[in-house]
DNA sequence: CAGTATCCTCTATGATACTG
DNA sequence: CAGTATCATAGAGGATACTG
């Protein structure tokens, strides 16, 4: 897997455009960047820069209620990683990075088109 | 695809345990029911009633904001159907619940070991 | 370093009633 | 039949300040 840079996460970032999400809304990303493998809580924040501590916070909770990822998993390791679960769940994940890549521009039309077609509704109302 | 029955769709659905969501509650759901085939409005409802009117209008225009449906595709056919964008999306969808189905029992179970870990915890505090 | 605590606003969703 | 309108509530998420 390509190596995640902080731009990634802009707020025109990709992700915005998923056409599916986790429940959290930084969950997806942090799951990616688990993916390169277990970090402590401030490379999480470096790694997501738009987000506050205790979003992040929350978003860790949430992936750990839920079973993907563990706090200090192995003895003397650093803060969190995924688990087994958690990384089949990423493949999957993964796919659905791919699969709106794919149809990127399909997805940026049909939003152009519905926003344009909002606009003329508007304007033909007033 | 098996074909969904009414039940499918309980307070306690298997749709409560996917890790991954649409923007709206009922979108997948509206997926994989227009996956059967295009239909009109009343269907739709019958199909999901713990739905009301407002929310599955609300959830129709979201997909159709998206691409992923249209209204009346074909001329003279009946309300809504799946675009050809949300044709190639419903297949990712599937695979989304295939996965949920295939871990279930560790879900079920990451869940469960959350939840006592946090009685304990009140317990504790209290 | 690794969070927690507060305040605030906006949105999602439900319940219910109404309309062409 | 195919929606729209209104009211009300819970939770998401941002901003900011504080703590062991």
């Amino acid at each position: 897997m390509r190596r995640l840079s902080p731009e990634t996460f802009d707020e025109l970032c990709p992700s915005s455009m998923l056409p599916i999400r986790m429940q959290n809304k930084w969950a997806p990303l942090l799951m990616r960047v688990l993916g390169e493998g277990p970090q402590p809580f401030s490379e999480l924040r470096r790694a997501l820069p738009r987000t506050s501590a205790k979003e992040l916070t929350r978003a860790l909770r949430s992936l750990d209620r839920d079973g993907f990822i563990t706090r200090a998993a192995d003895p003397g390791s650093v803060g969190y990683g995924l688990t087994p679960l958690g990384q089949s769940l990423l493949v999957m994940l993964l796919d659905v990075y791919d699969w709106t890549a794919e149809h990127w521009d399909e997805l940026v039309d049909a939003r152009e088109r519905a926003d344009r077609a909002e606009q003329a509704q508007a304007s033909a109302t007033s």
